[in-house]
DNA sequence: GCCGTTTTCGGCCCGACTGTTTTCAGTCG
């Protein structure tokens, strides 16, 4: 069973326990339990088998059990017990702004309410009001959230959300007195998508900083307006929270609202124990007087750690890291001296000739390019022969372009359904970079594409696994797949993973990253340019890549062009080998299972 | 239900805003 489904489970406990009256605290131990499980990048059922569940901060022998139950028979007991006492659209209501557990509790209890219809149709006729603590303007509110839920098609991307942060930043820098304005919250921390921006001003006078921002441009509805926060809903869709604080409490601020949740309660806690009290207003002792806040470092410094990078607070570990001095040295866009995933005109999706490729990536700094176009099961893809006259030219323009970066010949091969390469060895074999991907053929179940994938590592040709999981964030799931299985075959055959840094792949993701490094298997960041322009997409990859803990060590192309050559080189090492009879049992077996649950894994808990 | 350099029992992050109240519960981040 996978991460995300043992999550779920416990996330819908959570959920449940909740809507019963359960202890907040036991609640807040499955939700915290929920998340702990879905940011692993190791199997958790593994881990249980071996005994290790417990081990796990935030998971006790109790919900070790119920993970084992999970495991072991696909359900778990206390999971059933609370399900039946519950209807199960009621679930459904705690996902609408405004409704928190009480109030679902007080109209499925009060009124019968058991889905999202039947709320709507009692905000409309008023029977909404009989409800104590329901007037008029949330019934409303209600109403609205209801539309909302109904026409969100989920977060948005992180890199379309930075634009607009960035344009109502700069509106908030222009307001006088203003001294810093950041955005915090997801944004910060490179989450890949953003469900609301979380922005930060310092000044000494708040009135007209929320002013500015609840007038800006872009929005379309003020949802509340204090003296010193404020909340608006952008005409992108986009909810977007101001705070404003003084320019002593700007760090602590900035700490604050830039989370996680789960972060902040482990600092907070750690804190508390020293005697400290840590606020979004500064750090204070027991005596409440003020030892900092003016930076975010003073936060740390009060709690005795070094500073954490803003990717790795999510509460998975990284507090434990920074108290025993192991943080990552993260690695950073400067790092990439290359690019190993960039398509040209040969694409029939690309537009860009390889001169405006080398152009380009030289305003970036880049050394190194490898051309990687498709083959021939794409439409109008490279066959053997073509792909020769490709790498032909590939070759010419790179003696041509002296000023560099040194253009690789490489090409994006297709994996087939069956494993099989989309082109013979031989036309591969003289390549500079092969990037393999799964462009078809995404909803095979588990077993077969990890058998695929591994068939494809083996061949003995293959240098790096393009956008491993296949996904589109927002318009296609993940392919079922056993990453870990994948990995130890890229392990021993020498192949690299790619981050695929395109906005809407992002694939390997931050927890991919993560468990590449603990399997030991090199990553690439790569642009998967289709013009030009897109060269300049590396860093939304690296920020995945530092999400996922990984350093420039772990990353195949912070490497000059000789030593990188010398990697690939000698990547495809292991002759071909047939997997071993055990591991396929094994993976026929998961294939029953993964078909069997294939319709409930699409829920993921939210972070 | 989890966890432990004040603890194996007794804690569990902290504050702003709104709507519905006439002092505050609920929600959110």
């Amino acid at each position: 069973m996978e991460n995300a489904e043992i999550a779920r489970v416990l996330s819908e406990i959570a959920d449940l326990l909740e809507l019963t009256g359960g202890n907040t605290f036991k609640v807040r131990a499955y939700r915290r339990a929920a998340q702990v499980v879905d940011l692993h990048p190791t199997s958790v059922a593994q881990a249980w088998r071996e005994g290790r569940a417990a081990e796990l901060t935030g998971i006790g022998d109790r919900i070790a059990e119920k993970i084992g139950e999970l495991v072991e028979v696909g359900e778990c007991r206390e999971h059933a017990r609370l399900a039946a006492l519950v209807p199960p659209g009621v679930v459904d209501l705690l996902r609408l702004e405004g409704m928190g557990p009480k109030t679902v509790e007080a109209v499925w209890k009060g009124l019968g309410i058991t889905d999202v219809a039947a709320l709507e149709e009692a905000c409309r006729s008023g029977r909404i009001l009989e409800v104590p603590r329901l007037g008029p303007t949330r019934a409303a509110a209600i109403v609205a959230a209801i539309a909302r839920l109904r026409a969100r098609a989920g977060r948005m991307l992180l890199h379309r959300a930075l634009g607009h942060a960035d344009e109502i930043l700069a509106r908030l820098r222009a307001v006088p007195g203003v001294r810093q304005a950041e955005a915090a919250g997801s944004v910060r921390r490179r989450k890949e998508t953003v469900g609301d921006l979380d922005l930060l001003v310092a000044t000494t006078d708040a009135a007209p900083v929320v002013r500015a921002f609840c007038g800006s441009a872009g929005v379309g509805q003020v949802l509340s307006e204090g003296s010193t926060k404020a909340s608006v809903r952008l005409k992108a869709g986009l909810q977007a929270d101001l705070r404003v604080v003084a320019p002593e409490s700007f760090g602590a601020a900035l700490h604050y609202f830039t989370g996680s949740k789960s972060h902040n309660i482990a600092l907070r806690t750690r804190a508390m124990k020293l005697g400290l009290k840590v606020s979004e207003y500064g750090v204070f002792d027991r005596e409440g007087r003020r030892l900092g806040g003016r930076d975010e470092a003073d936060v740390f410094r009060a709690v005795g750690l070094p500073f954490i990078p803003p990717e790795l607070r999510e509460g998975t570990g990284e507090i434990e890291a920074a108290e025993a001095g192991r943080l990552p040295r993260l690695v950073e866009e400067a790092d990439l001296l290359g690019d190993l995933h960039v398509h040209s005109r040969a694409s029939n999706d690309a537009r860009s000739e390889l001169e405006d490729l080398a152009r380009a990536a030289r305003a970036l700094g880049r050394r190194y390019l490898a051309i990687t176009d498709h083959s021939r099961a794409r439409p109008l893809g490279l066959d053997a022969a073509r792909l020769a006259e490709h790498v032909a030219a590939i070759r010419a323009a790179d003696r041509r372009e002296a000023g560099g970066p040194r253009l690789l010949a490489g090409v994006e091969v297709d994996i087939l359904p069956s494993g099989e390469l989309d082109l013979p060895p031989d036309a591969l074999a003289g390549l500079d970079c092969v990037v393999a991907s799964v462009h078809a053929h995404f909803d095979d179940p588990a077993g077969r594409n990890t058998q695929r994938l591994e068939r494809a590592l083996r061949s003995g040709v293959v240098h790096v696994l393009g956008h491993p999981s296949a996904r589109e964030i927002g318009s296609r799931e993940p392919c079922a797949l056993d990453l870990e299985g994948v990995l130890e075959v890229a392990r021993e055959q020498g192949v690299a993973l790619e981050v695929n840094a395109m906005p809407e792949r992002l694939d390997l993701t931050d927890v991919g990253c993560r468990a590449a490094r603990a399997a030991g298997v090199p990553v690439v960041i790569s642009s998967d340019a289709h013009e030009a322009s897109h060269l300049a997409n590396l860093r939304y990859g690296v920020w995945v890549a530092r999400r996922g803990w990984l350093e420039a060590k772990d990353v195949l192309n912070t490497l000059p062009l000789a030593e990188l050559r010398r990697r690939l080189a000698r990547s495809p090492r292991a002759a071909p080998r047939p997997p071993r009879p055990k591991q396929r049992a094994a993976r026929a077996e998961e294939e029953t299972h993964a078909e069997a649950h294939r319709g409930d894994v699409a829920r993921h808990p939210s972070a």
